[in-house]
DNA sequence: ACATTGAAGTGAAACGGTTCACTTCATTCC
DNA sequence: GGAATGAAGTGAACCGTTTCACTTCAATGT
């Protein structure tokens, strides 16, 4: 392992011209430069990046936490949040939930952090950070000087598949929620809720927990019911999923006997039969936008924008009556595989 | 930023000491132990990772060097990686392609690193692969002490597929190749060719590059010859897609116009209209076996064992003539969303 | 009674960079 | 001609740990 004492010898200078040459600082006559990179080049010199972290306190990384790879919800996130950061001088770091997210957040083994993993807790967020430690949050809406949340408008998109279930003359709904603790699901049940009252609807909630059982679950307690509903609004794709499943087995058919529409518009949404509304962000752009804010904190202080993403609905067979939408693949394959 | 000098004064023991019983290593009283527990306790100290990385020249991380996130297809082997990861001590750093790569591999910031990005050369493999820094590949045939190849076992599952198509009475095939420089397309046309010549068959080949668009223009190109194919095998599900799209557009079905067989199992294949019969191996467990062989060699250098991953044809509708496969959804729904 | 042992604890030198404070020396200015 | 300037380069402290080599001292063996 060669050091910079080997280079700054080989180029007959002292390690402090060495160091400067070869980052770009001090003052260093141009022919010393050169000659210290060439020996750096001959030497194969790489910089230590832990003494030099060590000493510049600061890692030039940025890290994301996550609670798992699957699922190909983070897929895109990761995604958008990778090519920003390509056009950066700083580094990523994902980390999967587990006793590391520990260590990496408390060693300051990064510069900031981007948050969507709910296993760490807001506690935990408000103790880390700091101006020196900024960190984005994606699933939960805490917020200071030193904590950027970045979060789904659910109002806005599951206000419009209201009113496109309302406006196809169905009246009875039911809703069926997701984790109690998620902000999200909060928001789209009170949102979904409140749209109704003002039409004077009352909708029936079933609780569920965002897994596709849960969905299978509520269907099956929702078919007991005296009269089943006309539509069900299910707070994610995967409960939407599980729903369509348990109506499958019944031989109810979506959109005939119950309109469904889900939310997140994971990619299986268009593929499957009937393809499922549903209400959808662009996680690309909601990536990009958390270290693009991260960045331009840590490089230049710019203070913190707190902003929502914007979500639309997308109207496809699973909610749509009598319409002549074109079968899912021939519709959307196109951009379901350019990613 | 309390430091461990913070620790041991308010433990009113030496830095050593303080080190020793915050490692546990060293002689220390049960007594003095304890104190230094508290005192870091208190004063909610973290061990500096540099520090500590620089002092201990490890960093009891794993690298993973991918080329993106997207596709689904890097989702699993992580997920499987992860779930190792998770039992040891080891922490888990995934790098997408970018500069970074190149800088953490150089730097060793990691112990060791699973490679699956051909952007990273088997020269730069070979240079910098050694006992104290070995390197397991995903991607490429290439091995020494220090360098485990961990690969699909191609040709078995290919050999299943030629065999379903060939036991169905279908005659004239064509193949539809993936990238030039790709060992898996490489193995897989050679074995279904073999395959074919052994029944004295001659099969075409289109070439393509792995991507939907080349599939789909590969079908193109087909669909000019004077007969058309009874059964196309495609390098890959993504080229399978496309020539799915192809033959949708031309009012051609799968299986009854043009049986197709696919390869890797992406989620998609599934769940798409008609199903895709592919061939499917368990990414989870390639992962897996990958990080677990990685660290036996980082902990107690067992030396690297090369084996090759089974693969299995999954029989769809997309190839299975007059059959009576249930449809995809129902069929399948429970493990899709399992993950 | 004295050497031997081993447990408990310590000082200081690493690890490999960065950077502050400083020197040297040629050039410019008045 | 002497002070002022600034470019080029250097020595050494420092970042926060770990760990080698060492001391101290009570307990043990003979």
């Amino acid at each position: 392992m060669t050091t910079i004492r080997d280079v700054a010898k080989r180029a007959g200078v002292s390690v402090t011209t060495a160091s400067y040459a070869l980052n770009d600082t001090g003052s260093i006559g141009e022919a010393t430069r050169k000659r210290v990179l060439e020996a750096a080049e001959e030497l194969n010199f790489h910089p230590n990046a832990f003494a030099r972290n060590l000493k510049r306190r600061k890692t030039q990384t940025i890290g994301v936490f996550i609670s798992r790879f699957s699922g190909s919800f983070y897929e895109e996130i990761l995604e958008g949040i990778h090519s920003v950061i390509l056009e950066t001088d700083y580094e990523l770091l994902v980390c999967p939930e587990s006793r590391s997210t520990r260590r990496i957040l408390l060693h300051r083994q990064v510069d900031g952090a981007i948050v969507f993993d709910r296993k760490i807790t807001n506690d935990q967020v408000l103790k880390l950070a700091s101006r020196r430690f900024p960190i984005v949050v994606l699933d939960r809406d805490l917020q200071n000087d030193f904590i950027l949340p970045l979060l789904l408008d659910n109002a806005q998109g599951v206000r419009e598949a209201f009113r496109h279930l309302y406006n196809q003359g169905l009246r009875r709904m039911a809703f069926v929620a997701g984790a109690l603790d998620a902000l999200d699901n909060a928001e789209r049940m009170e949102t979904f809720l409140s749209e109704a009252k003002r039409q004077h609807l009352h909708v029936p909630v079933c609780q569920g927990n965002f897994t596709e059982v849960s969905g299978y679950e509520a269907a099956h307690l929702l078919f007991q019911s005296a009269q089943l509903p006309q539509a069900v609004f299910c707070a994610n794709d995967q409960m939407a999923f599980g729903f369509l499943r348990a109506m499958k087995e019944r031989g109810l058919r979506a959109p005939d006997d119950l309109a469904i529409v889900g939310f997140d518009d994971i990619p299986l949404a268009r593929h499957m039969q009937p393809s499922l509304s549903t209400i959808g962000a662009s996680r690309f752009e909601w990536g990009a936008t958390a270290v693009r804010q991260l960045i331009d904190f840590l490089d230049n202080e710019t203070p913190f924008q707190p902003l929502r993403l914007s979500t639309r609905f997308l109207a496809r067979q699973s909610s749509t009556l009598n319409a002549e939408l074109p079968p899912a693949l021939g519709a959307t394959h196109d951009s379901a595989l350019s990613s």
